[in-house]
DNA sequence: TTTGTTCATTGACATCTGTCGATGGATTGC
DNA sequence: GCAATCCATCGACAGATGTCAATGAACAAA
């Protein structure tokens, strides 16, 4: 689940030869998109980026409404999509649910993006 | 402008202790959201996947609307946003325009997305 | 010139998305 | 039990987004 964007050799001959092989099939793509979607946000990276500077490298909602300066219900909001991407875990202690940085979720993402060594 | 998730080092007492110093800043968050809401739509990345996949690694529009059966100006529509986030190439060549990856684009939105390295 | 092809742009439209206030459940502390 | 805190969810709403049909510019071929 962590292959890049692949490269099928192709030959065809003039402008608009037919693209039998797709590289990448529809499912993956959607698959693939809404992960990259819960990252392309300014708020949601602000996010990422606070939970992995803070202690422990967990945050708890209420240590990150502020920072972004947006309202509780919003921040939720956010963590929940970046949760449901499997980039952000959430643990309940106590009154507060602590997130943190899934190990090596942001780094299969990455690899999505390596370009293929072009021959 | 290829840096990580900064882990900045931070202390604090209870819960709701204040972030001072925020890990990214509201306009670098802003900047790398418009790259990655690039990449995060199903078509943009087969769009991406079939230029990579093509001969010679680049593609015109006429190439690309038959595999990802969207009409041509839908299609040109998502290959221009790839175009503004910086990761494709517009080449005119009489009649055509051909679309190519902008070498190492991807891999620096990649490394964007390196997992700091928590202690 | 005339016809045909490629493609960017425009306008329109339905849907998705980000945001907030309000509400209520869960838990802690008095 | 009662009050307070944290937080997820709901409903609402403005704005962004993906899609298409129509149009016209640029170029090639006849």
């Amino acid at each position: 689940m962590t292959a890049n964007l692949p490269v099928i050799e192709l030959d065809g001959g003039a402008c608009c030869s037919p693209v039998i092989a797709e590289a990448m099939d529809a499912d993956a793509a959607k698959q693939l998109a809404t992960r990259f979607k819960a990252v392309g946000d300014p708020t949601r990276l602000r996010l990422l980026s606070l939970v992995a500077a803070h202690r422990d490298h967990e945050a708890c909602v209420c240590d990150l409404t502020e920072p972004v300066g947006l309202s509780q219900p919003t921040v939720s909001h956010h963590l929940k999509i970046l949760v449901d991407a499997g980039l952000l875990s959430r643990t309940k202690r106590g009154v507060w649910s602590y997130y943190a940085l899934v190990p090596g979720a942001l780094d299969a993402l990455a690899d999505v993006l390596r370009t293929p060594t072009a021959s």
